[in-house]
RNA sequence: GCGCCUGUAGCUCAGCUGGAUAGAGCGUUAGCCUCCGAAGCUAAAGGUCGUGAGUUCGAACCUCACCAGGCGCACCA
């Protein structure tokens, strides 16, 4: 009896995992073709382990063609090795002796010992169609694990949103969508940085540069393109500063301090134009459908002591100290993590040897508070991760943000009174999302590492740099725009924008050239829609385009934007995703005019039949894609990637537009058949708009 | 100098964490609207997966070296 000693508990304590993930799994969602992988990979397992006693993880993968299946695994090949015997036999002998997997017709052994399995073709059909009729969807505020917090968007506000902010605010919403669409509890943060130095240059700009008063900063702030102007003041104060470096660094200095102890004009001018232009963000950010929970606001962790606490914790644990020699003498640093510090054993050994010689230029350390008292970011932001994970022992005030967009309620934090219905924000999360650029995961990792200084190694784990990379402007892009460029620029691929320069591509701007395009299209197609309906319509296609022009990269590819891209609407874009959903539309308005379209129930064994065999795959290639949104999610979530949702959407509109040009639906003789493919175009319809939807697109009725 | 990222079709990108014949969109070429909407569909052409070694039953994917590009290493964020 080789099954008695520790190997096979961890085997059974392992199964007993695997089967409680299945049956939780089971319960959320439509996830049809999820649930029959669980199960094969869970009889697999079982199954090996009992006759083999080799504990093993169970890959499976979809067979490059669906005459080979629908799910299948190469496990024999590793098991070959482990036993010494021939695959293929190996294959043999588990496709022989595997009990019956619910769901599962069959299994066969191909290739070289490739185990192949091929799903139960009506029985799917059944639990696809049977979700349909009871309509049960996934509950947006799921209960499943502990409260995520995504925190994205966190422009400065200090000038309008641009094409790189929508990227953040994009990638941040839909990992929201799709995290509650798998049951997860998300809240959703915006972080405020309203006392740094971006904010201190445009009070600059304005005070000191236009010689403006108080007052006349707040009329400014009510004018409707007060966001571009700032956008303007901006580079003009950035250009000032070069110019005249020392006179930058007192100005700045000057200005932050008064921001931060909240004194003077300067803080008065900062507090309106941080507020002012987090409205407008707020505006931009809804026209995309993209709305926040919580504004963090950086003012708060100052006035509340949170920064004061944090600095505490840290220079007790003595994560950071005071430099008292070099360049950055009198400021607090954090030292640089020994590299050596995660080799466990043998360690000893190397400690003896003198470090280097350049060490007086502490170089690698970075700066938490500045030889003038004030904090860096990177301080600031210790404090709020700090509390996120409700670690620091105190909590922010709430109140509800005066420049919410119309019928919506935005939290902010204050220093002032709390309102009595504010949500608990302060609870604890057990995961954070910080949907955070590429360029900036050096600082990142100094939050994480005084994270764990502190003690808190598993926090720090599950805080999440969620990067993305830049989204730059094609050389011919940038010229349409008017930028000068300098001949090195015009030959690279790409330009990256430049606040300095005021160079990029507003966010604002941007969505009314699509709206405006989308429009011309609508116009010319639907003349006889209300000007209303083509407004709605083209704002819808406009956000489709736009979100999942953003949403089809994946993370670490740098966009190059480009007009012409952004606004063509053929082959891998939102509005073929839509296009597909307003055909389906289309037939369900003819067909209740012509056929009456009862879809009425079709029975197993129709569907069987007819998605059976060599005939049906194009048909069962169709309903199992559309079996496969939930997989699609989980995917995202696993591989933190929301671009696979959007893969998967295009695909699956694709299938149907195959599926649309080979059958025709409507004249379609056999009533059963034209009643299920009438179901079938149901089923894909219903897990297309679910899977639009987890991207924040919607379809219009028309287009 | 140190650290991170990237190199796949003419262009822009996928490639399910090591599996079966490497995919899509755009562009090009040739077709499809008396037929549920052509923002659509069909077909063709197009690849030494940067280079070289290694790991193994099996590599675009893992390891190492090199080549090319990008980003970061501020008392900015």
């Amino acid at each position: 009896m080789a099954c008695r000693g520790r190997p096979c508990c961890t085997i059974l304590r392992r199964f007993r995992a695997v089967t409680e993930m299945t049956l939780r799994r089971r319960c959320d969602g439509d996830n049809v073709y999820q649930t029959l992988k669980d199960r094969l990979r869970d009889a697999l397992a079982r199954h090996i382990a009992f006759a083999y006693h080799v504990d093993m993880d169970v890959t499976l993968e979809r067979p490059p063609r669906i005459e080979m299946g629908e799910a299948a695994s190469p496990l024999c090949f590793e098991l070959a090795k482990r036993l010494k015997k021939a695959p293929r036999i190996l294959a043999q002998e588990i496709a022989n002796a595997l009990p019956e997997v619910a769901g599962i017709e069959r299994i066969e052994v191909a290739g070289a010992g490739y185990l192949n399995a091929y799903f139960a073709r009506g029985a799917f059909w059944a639990d696809l169609a049977k979700e349909e009729k009871s309509g049960e969807s996934n509950p947006g505020s799921g209960t499943g694990g502990g409260k995520i917090i995504v925190e994205h968007t966190s422009i400065n506000p200090n000038k309008a949103a641009h094409i790189g902010h929508v990227r953040n605010a994009v990638l941040g919403d839909t990992l929201v969508r799709i995290l509650r669409h798998a049951g997860r509890r998300v809240q959703v943060q915006n972080y405020i940085d309203n006392t740094g130095v971006q904010v201190a240059d445009v009070v600059i700009g304005l005070l000191w540069m236009e010689k403006r008063t108080p007052v006349s900063v707040k009329m400014m702030a009510m004018e409707p393109h007060f966001d571009y102007d700032c956008w303007d003041i901006y580079a003009k104060a950035t250009q000032f500063f070069a110019a005249d470096q020392a006179q930058a660094t007192k100005l700045r200095g000057e200005t932050l301090r008064a921001i931060e102890e909240g004194r003077g004009e300067e803080a008065e001018v900062a507090e309106v134009v941080a507020d002012a232009i987090v409205t407008f963000h707020l505006r931009t950010m809804a026209r995309l459908g993209i709305h926040y929970d919580l504004l963090a606001r950086e003012s708060e962790i100052l006035h509340l002591k949170f920064w004061d606490a944090a600095f505490e914790m840290l220079k007790k644990s003595g994560a950071i100290v005071l430099a008292t020699t070099g360049k950055m003498a009198g400021c607090w640093i954090m030292p640089a993590e020994k590299e050596s510090a995660d080799v466990k054993c043998g360690e000893e050994a190397t400690e003896t040897a003198a470090d280097d010689g350049d060490d007086e230029d502490n170089m690698q350390d970075k700066i938490i508070v500045r030889s003038n008292g004030t904090v860096t970011y990177v301080g600031k932001d210790i404090a709020y991760q700090l509390w996120k994970f409700g670690l620091l022992g105190k909590d922010f005030k709430y109140a509800k943000w005066k420049g919410a967009p119309p019928e919506e309620t935005v939290w902010a934090t204050t220093s002032l009174k709390s309102d009595q219905q504010a949500p608990n924000f302060g609870a604890p999360a057990t995961t954070v999302y910080n949907v955070i650029d590429a360029r900036q995961a050096y600082l990142q990792n100094v939050v994480a590492q005084g994270l764990r200084a502190l003690g808190h190694a598993k926090e720090a784990e599950h805080s999440i740099h969620f990067a993305y990379e830049i989204v730059a402007l094609t050389p011919r892009c940038a010229a349409e725009l008017g930028y000068e460029l300098t001949e090195e620029e015009a030959k690279k691929p790409y330009v990256e924008v430049s606040g300095r320069r005021g160079h990029g591509v507003k966010a604002d701007d941007l969505i009314d050239k699509l709206e405006a395009a989308t429009m011309q299209e609508v116009r010319e197609r639907h003349a006889e829609m209300s000007e209303a309906e083509q407004v709605q319509t083209a704002h819808i296609i406009a956000v489709g385009a736009l979100r999942y022009f953003l949403l089809k990269f994946t993370r670490n590819s740098i966009i190059a934007f480009d007009f012409a891209d952004a606004l063509s609407f053929e082959g891998e874009t939102g509005p073929y995703c839509q296009y597909a959903v307003v055909r389906i539309r289309g037939i369900r308005r003819k067909g209740l005019e012509t056929v009456g379209a009862a879809i009425g129930a079709v029975s197993t064994e129709t569907a069987s039949a007819l998605l059976g065999g060599t005939a049906g795959n194009d048909l069962w290639e169709l309903l199992l894609l559309a079996g496969s949104l939930d997989q699609a999610a989980e995917l995202a979530i696993s591989g933190q990637e929301p671009a696979f949702v959007a893969t998967y959407a295009f695909r699956l509109a694709q299938a149907f537009n195959l599926f649309y040009h080979k059958f025709h639906i409507l004249s379609e003789p056999d009533e059963q058949k034209r009643g299920f493919l009438l179901g079938l175009t149901e089923v894909v319809e219903r897990q297309l708009l679910t899977a639009l939807s987890l991207l924040g697109i919607e379809a219009p009725e028309k287009m």
